[in-house]
This record gives C-alpha cells, structure tokens and sequence, in this order.
DNA sequence: ATATATTTTTAGTCAAGTCTAAAAATTAAT
DNA sequence: ATTAATTTTTAGACTTGACTAAAAATATAT
C-alpha cells in the first residue's frame, strides 16, 4: 500500500515522463510538488526500496512497470473524480481540480469501477485528458496545438495543456469550449496571434492561446 | 483547518458524548480509536489549544460548540457519502463504512452542498441514522430497541445499532431491512428471543438481534 | 583541461502522531 | 483512613516526510 506522499511523487514523475526521454531529475520533481531536492531524494530512495521506480544516483529516476500502473490509477481516479464533479455535482471544469486532488487517494477499487459505470465510461475528463483504463492503459488521440495550424485549416477543440483555472476561465469567457468547431482565418506574423472563427464568431486570439488549446484536426 | 487525525479525535468524541453525561475519558477515546490512552493526552491537548475540547488534567474532555461543530460536520459528509455509495453506485448498506471513513474527511464545501442536492437533501443514511444539517443540528426520531417492545405491539424498522458488516449481512439473509413493519408475536421469558412477523412471514430472533434494530411505533 | 557553476546528495534538525515504560493522580476496598 | 487497584499523565523514543546547510558529483565555459 502506498501513502499519500508516495502517490503524489509518483503521479509527478508519471506525468514528468510523458513529456521526457531520460530519467527525471530530483530537481523536476521538486519543482512539481513544489518541494525541496533534497526531500525528493529521500523518498525516491523509499520508492525504490518499494521498486517502484528504478533510481541511479544523480542520474535520475524513471517508474518501473509497476510504479506506472500504480500512477496511472491515481490519474484514472482523477480523472474520473472529475467527471463526476462536472456533470453530476455541476461544478465548472475551472473548480475540479483541488477537490480531485483529494479524492484521488481514496483507496476502493469497487468505489473506482462503479463510479466509472455510473458515469457511462467516460474516455476523457472535462479538461479533454484522457482517462487511463484499468490497466493503467491510455488510448491517446492525435491532437495538435491550435498554434500549429496553418491559415485555413480547421478542427474540434479536444483539450488544454494548461489546465489552471485563469486559462479555463479565461476560455469560458470567450466561449471556446471542449467540442466546437474551430477554424483558422488568419495568423499574424508580427506576434503569432490568430484570427479565428468558432460557432460562426470571429475571435482574435494570443500565441500563449494558441499554444494552450489541442484541436482535433477535422 | 484540522488534520485527518484530529477529525478523527473530535468524530470520536462527538460519538461518545452522545450516549454519556460527564466528559469522556482519554481511555474511551484509545478505545475507540484503537490507540493508546497517552497519545489520546497528548492530541487532546493540542484540541484544547485549538479550542475545540475542554480538557481538565485527569477529569476528561468535552466538545466545545466550536468542536461540535466541526464533528458534526464529519458525520454529516460521512453519511452523506454513505447514501450516495447505496443509492448511486450500487453498495450494499454493509460494504459503505470503510469507505466513507475515507470520504468524509475530502474538504470541499461546494462538494458537499452539491452531493446533498445530488441526492435529493437525504434525512438518514442507509443504516437509519440521522444526517446533520449544514449548522450540525440532527433531528431524532422517538426510535426504541425492538427488544423493548412488548407483545402484540409493532412498529417500523428504522434502523439499527449495531453497524458491523456481519450484523447487516446476518439481516439481509433474514429479510429485516429499513421500512419493513415488525410485529412481536410473543416474546420467550427464558432467553429473551422473540417471534416476530415481517412481511407475513414468522420469524424467531435472538434477544441480540433485538437489542440492535430500533423500531419506530406505530 | 582546469576552473566555475549548477545539480544532487548527505548530514543533521524538526513537527506530527504514535508508542512503551514509569510516575502521578484518582478511585475502590478493607 | 490507609492501602491497593485502576486510570491518566509524563518522559523519552520512533517513524514519516519535510527542511537547511554543507559536501560531493556533474556539467559548463574558457
């Protein structure tokens, strides 16, 4: 079993290693959980110890198989905390996330496969991030940044990258939500912004925009 | 903000208060908690500088009104959770304990606003007891043990003392579940069993059994 | 290639919450 | 009203997870 300290590290370097070829260093996840270096050597030494992550001395750290089942499953109860929030507890998808925080250590595999069920299998959360299955298994779709798209192209708003909740608003204020439409009018080259159209609206938007929002090209 | 542990303590307390006019020792409390009387000292002190508990050197401890309070608000998210896990995702009223003792210490107003709309303003959880409002108040029913009953006098079941899995489970085989109306056919003098009528069928139960079902009069 | 800067680890400390064993207070019994 | 039994508290130690400051290893720059 594996305390709630364990869990966070190894949800940080699961989601450190998405985007990581080589090991992840104690510094990065420090920085992630917003503690010291010299804290994160301590437990991943534990970690290892519990083989679930392997662990060379500065050289970094990466999850063993079993280390990134148990991770996966911390995200999967996230995740589907999440939906859970938004579409039976009407929360915003801005709001979810400190309180999926908590209720992803819950430990109770019934309370995990039932609420999955109540929810109708949901494949995503409200932030357009997939939901890893029981195994730990994540089907990831093929998404681009909407700041890649050229001049013309067009596609469905499947996600963010940054999920605060600033951005989130931010979006809800404009209108852009997860599953409309979006289409690009014209990109600036002076500053990278776009000139988009979404449900017949035309919308100017930013680089750092742009470089938030996942579209599934159409 | 209290941690886990201190919930815990003041949960426990609150419990023992109900049924015991003096303060409650440090000893009931390890009991209960399954710990030791001197680290039952030692966190009642921190709750008395936090003043939630009253704590005079070897004379026991009260709640405070700040302290019942705040217990009474873990009791209220845990039976809250205890309805949604029965009445939304299928749990049986004797598989629900573990799990919202996990549950009822996740710290989310809005969440617990929003369960207790989800769920329809539930009264009492699944195994009859009744649920505190927002404020920590509770309502009870005149309820009274089957076992007090006398003959020929019968009443609806409305809940039950005894919440161990293996009690529920032993009256779900027997049928005896909340809302069914119970009539004492006769009672023996000799071992203080009863024969009762549920639902048209003749019934012998233990004086054990009786001391553990409260029945609301009809 | 050596010196400098950065990163990582070690060593020692701390707070929360628990424990054991011993001391002190209270309660019960003669 | 003492003595005996019980309950409660104190004192000191342990574990988990964190921290600071110093040492060691690695990476960078001239």
């Amino acid at each position: 079993m594996f305390t709630l300290s364990e869990e966070n590290y190894l949800k940080a370097i699961y989601h450190l290693e998405l985007d990581a070829s080589k090991g992840i260093s104690t510094n990065a996840i420090a920085e992630k959980l917003d503690t010291k270096a010299s804290s994160v050597t301590d437990m991943v030494k534990k970690l290892s110890e519990k083989e679930v992550v392997i662990y060379k001395k500065y050289k970094g750290v990466t999850l063993t198989e079993l280390g990134k089942t148990i991770a996966a499953n911390v995200v999967r109860k996230h995740r589907l905390w999440e939906v859970f929030l938004v579409q039976k507890l009407n929360f915003s998808w801005d709001e979810v996330h400190d309180v999926a925080e908590q209720l992803e250590h819950i430990k109770s595999a019934k309370l995990i496969d039932q609420l999955d069920s109540f929810l109708g299998f949901p494949t995503h959360d409200p932030h357009g991030d997939p939901i890893p299955d029981r195994d730990g298994n994540l089907k990831t779709i093929e998404k681009s940044l909407l700041a890649t798209l050229s001049k013309n192209e067009s596609g469905i708003c499947v996600g963010v990258d940054d999920s605060s909740s600033e951005f989130l608003q931010f979006l809800d204020k404009k209108g852009i939500t997860l599953g409309k439409k979006i289409t690009i009018l014209d990109k600036e080259d002076f500053d990278d912004s776009l000139s988009i159209l979404i449900e017949d609206r035309k919308l100017n938007i930013s680089n750092k925009i742009a470089n938030n929002l996942y579209i599934k090209k159409a």
